[in-house]
DNA sequence: CTTCATAATATCGAATACCAATATCGGATA
DNA sequence: TATCCGATATTGGTATTCGATATTATGAAG
């Protein structure tokens, strides 16, 4: 298994917790947001990032709204408030243990 | 899928570099691993865990060997210079990740 | 109007990972 | 050699992941 296939693997979970953050400051959509991860040396395919995204509205964390532009259809997600919490919740977490990694650093 | 189910999914990989972690400061095995982790208030099946240590023997990041402490036999684990490399890594872009998620809370 | 190009989303199928539950291992004690 | 027990290993069912491919919806070109 590739170096850089483990390290997705790690972050991934990672990701999940961007998109709410994102999806929590602005109306994000699939393309744009595999680019801009692209754009910080993070790789996610649309066979995962779309599913996703699917899951995350059926559980109710993100609530989408479809929209034209330049011709073509984009559908925006906006984080919900069930999502805020999740969101929240795992900021907390991730923090706990973000910190105990990087601990002896200080 | 109830919020805890959700929580765990985001930080399984979090999880996964905190074995490296661990194993770069001191040997590690399964159970106690298991339990400190349930301590801070995560969970992780064994069933998840020890395929894990599996893969990443498998895979080169980490080396095991086997200990008998109180008449019970261990598997002890500690981190390859390769598993070094993925943890410097995987740390590196998760605090880029993981500042940009506090980004406006400065 | 009716193709055509294309941005974007959606889905497919094979491989793999996850988890709770269960099974197995192996040394110690008797 | 039988059994106990801490610890590791495996199983079976389900869900996720991924690259590849298909589909959708719209504006433009002719």
């Amino acid at each position: 298994m590739p170096k850089s296939d483990i390290v997705r693997d790690f972050l991934l979970g990672f990701i999940k917790i961007h998109i709410l953050h994102h999806a929590s400051t602005e109306r994000i959509y699939g393309k744009e947001f595999r680019e801009e991860l692209a754009r910080h040396g993070y790789s996610i395919s649309f066979g995962t990032l779309y599913p996703i995204f699917h899951r995350m509205e059926q559980s109710g964390f993100l609530a989408s709204q479809r929209e034209t532009v330049r011709g073509k259809v984009r559908k925006y997600y906006r984080i919900t408030r069930k999502g805020a919490a999740v969101l929240a919740e795992s900021r907390k977490k991730a923090k706990e243990l973000f910190d105990e990694l990087y601990e002896q650093e200080k």
